[in-house]
DNA sequence: TATATAGGTTTTGTTTACGAACTCATGTGA
DNA sequence: TCACATGAGTTCGTAAACAAAACCTATATA
């Protein structure tokens, strides 16, 4: 089930989607913001309390995610306050859920201790995994996956 | 589609397998790492010279994710060389495949210059993506997502 | 004997992260 | 009016992490 040994992968990292998506959210901090604004978060202190984030390090990291564009400011006024921003996942970033919804799966199964805090089922109740789905709407197990190199 | 706004996660970041998940590979060169793995890449030198991370870093990474029992060492003797080691994932490394699949696809859509260079197909051909499935095997729209929460 | 090589470790600056305190504009209660 | 609170940052000094290059070690080959 392993891949062969090769010296290379088959797609340089320079051209690689991949790399750019890492480059992107790989960061700790990074990827702590979206799963907070995946459940709800909004709000700078909000933020900064719920991760313990040093304050600069949040506000830097809030900036890059919004220039590039996961994460939108908007405007907001509580009664009897001025006005104040805050930060919601735009669809670009909204279009993780699923990969940080697999990633807590992979969490629960490999670093749990008991049982999950937190589960996905569908509205019917059946428990719901990450999975990889084909044009037909079905499952494709892993070893089902080919690799396709554009020429 | 957007959460209602909270001020804080329903689970605390602290007994999240995500938050452990994060902690763990959420860095640019375990990440990186991960995906010259997943791709066949088992040796230092490659490692390195794909990656291009300082051999200080590389060592360090590849140290804790086998301590972490994302990656084990193997002994392998090439004809008329010593011994050495090479770094090949375990199952539960293995097990962030569909994961890092998915960040791809995500990196395609939203980051990507033109047709993607990779693209992951089943065997029958037809195009596969990253998704969420039911016990009945067939795909579930995020809308169709619930969370639980244990009590 | 000298050189090459894989797989690292040491050494030495340079960024970056961190925590605490400070700022600034506004709103609230005494 | 004055003092205080609040959200959303910025400034600053220190501590940790990082990057580049050199160095180390054991074996194999010339």
């Amino acid at each position: 089930m392993l891949p062969p040994r090769t010296r290379r992968s088959p797609v340089a990292p320079d051209h690689c989607n991949l790399t750019r998506a890492i480059a992107l959210i790989g960061d700790k901090w990074n990827l702590m913001i979206l799963r907070s604004a995946l459940y709800g978060v909004r709000r700078f202190d909000d933020f900064q309390s719920e991760l313990g984030a040093p304050r600069t390090v949040l506000s830097g990291r809030l900036k890059t995610l919004v220039t590039k564009g996961l994460l939108e400011t908007r405007q907001y006024r509580e009664e009897g306050s001025r006005a104040r921003k805050e930060y919601i996942l735009t669809e670009q970033g909204n279009d993780l859920r699923p990969i940080l919804i697999a990633l807590t799966q992979w969490g629960d199964k490999w670093l749990g201790s008991g049982e999950a805090p937190i589960s996905f089922t569908q509205k019917s109740g059946g428990r719901v995994q990450a999975g990889f789905v084909g044009e037909n709407g079905r499952v494709v197990a892993p070893e089902e996956l080919r690799i396709v190199l554009r020429k």
